[in-house]
DNA sequence: TGGAATATCATCCGATCGGATGATTTCTGG
DNA sequence: CCAGAAATCATCCGATCGGATGATATTCCA
């Protein structure tokens, strides 16, 4: 049960490399393979763009150079993972600007491994329950359609989505209702529907999964 | 920052006398309001239907009677209250069983007050800025237009939204098509809207808030 | 450079929709 | 019991939509 076939692979972000080694030696033990142990924001980027991690484990302080929470705020932007925040003290300023990144944990030293273990696995739970509802871009549209949309017909698909008639798309996209209409045809043969509506529910279905 | 215009007021669900007055202690001079300090899950839940707390600190083991997981699936049915585990010991089975909860923080004894200091924070954090998505139900509908859907309304609107074409609706609801169209118009009315997609609009607008 | 993909516009037609109006039958609360 | 709300069905009409077909311009990559 602990052991899926795939292990979980966890980056370490922790200045000290006495506590890192003592982080990734216990994780190794609890049946996670460490990705990474990383000394500092920079080189976690670099490991975070190359593969990404299941689950990040950051020092919020991290010496000189970027601290662990402007580092979470990237993964929020760029990447999406999981991380548990780790601190030697906590002072109240610092804990708002954490809070604000929405940490999946968050662990203050000495480290008490049992809660480490336990957040860890908390974390990946509530990240893998979450199905977070998609935005609505082109990539997260195409994934669930048969053929894809062209550049211009996701622009025609923001506003329909949004309720807008035809008529309306011809002012919006300052081209004629033949147009509209034809690329209105293309999207719904890509989606396989036949009516505006069937073809929001469509998407709908598609963001939320 | 840290004191609100109202106090945080936390539920201590724990056996141990000595640990719970412990912890209350701890919550008091954070700045925390200690609701109650409940022995049993009994106590608790009578303490949670008289007045609800912003959140829960649950001991996994409560001595004889209802664990804090069974608590903490009754929390999560009744009152949607953010909660946080802690346990003194942690086996892979009783973890299992607690993830399934989605436990805002989990936090393994021997304590560490300031982890669980920020774990509280942390979770009154995610707790509200969470803004779950509503459910289609004809209460919250109704809260966000004019005048109010009837049931029937609402029945049709359902499957409106699920994209279905007015004659689907005189299959699926045994009615002719000149009732169906009846129906919707008054729904439209209503929303003050005047084409189906701008009306799943509304209502995907009045879900999300 | 030349074809494939994309974006644009047009015309025609039947289906469906949106809207107005009016009528009958329950159902329900005072 | 009665008035009003709710649900049902009908007819008529113009607007819009969905679909088919065909044409031209632009872009972009091989």
């Amino acid at each position: 049960m602990t052991q899926n076939t795939e292990a979980t692979h966890i980056l370490v972000v922790e200045d000290e490399p006495f506590i890192a080694q003592d982080i990734a030696d216990f994780l190794e033990d609890a049946g996670f393979k460490v990705q990474e142990v990383c000394y500092d924001a920079a080189s976690a980027e670099e490991s975070l763009s190359v593969r990404k991690p299941d689950l990040c484990i950051l020092d919020v302080n991290l010496g000189k150079g970027p601290d662990g929470i402007s580092l979470a705020q990237k993964i929020n932007q760029n990447w999406q993972i999981p991380f548990i925040f780790l601190t030697s003290y906590t002072d109240d300023a610092t804990l708002e600007r954490a809070k604000a990144t929405m940490p999946y944990g968050y662990i203050s030293k000495p480290i008490n491994f049992d809660s480490l273990k336990s957040t860890i696995k908390i974390a990946l739970h509530n990240a893998r329950n979450q199905s977070e509802p998609k935005t609505l871009t082109i990539e997260n549209i195409n994934q669930g359609i048969l053929s894809e949309l062209t550049a211009r017909e996701f622009e025609l698909l923001k506003d329909i989505y949004e309720g807008k008639t035809n008529r309306q798309l011809t002012a919006l996209h300052y081209i004629s209702l033949s147009t509209v209409k034809t690329h209105v045809q293309r999207i719904y043969e890509k989606f396989d529907c036949h009516s505006r509506s069937e073809l929001i529910a469509q998407i709908r279905k598609i963001l939320t999964d």
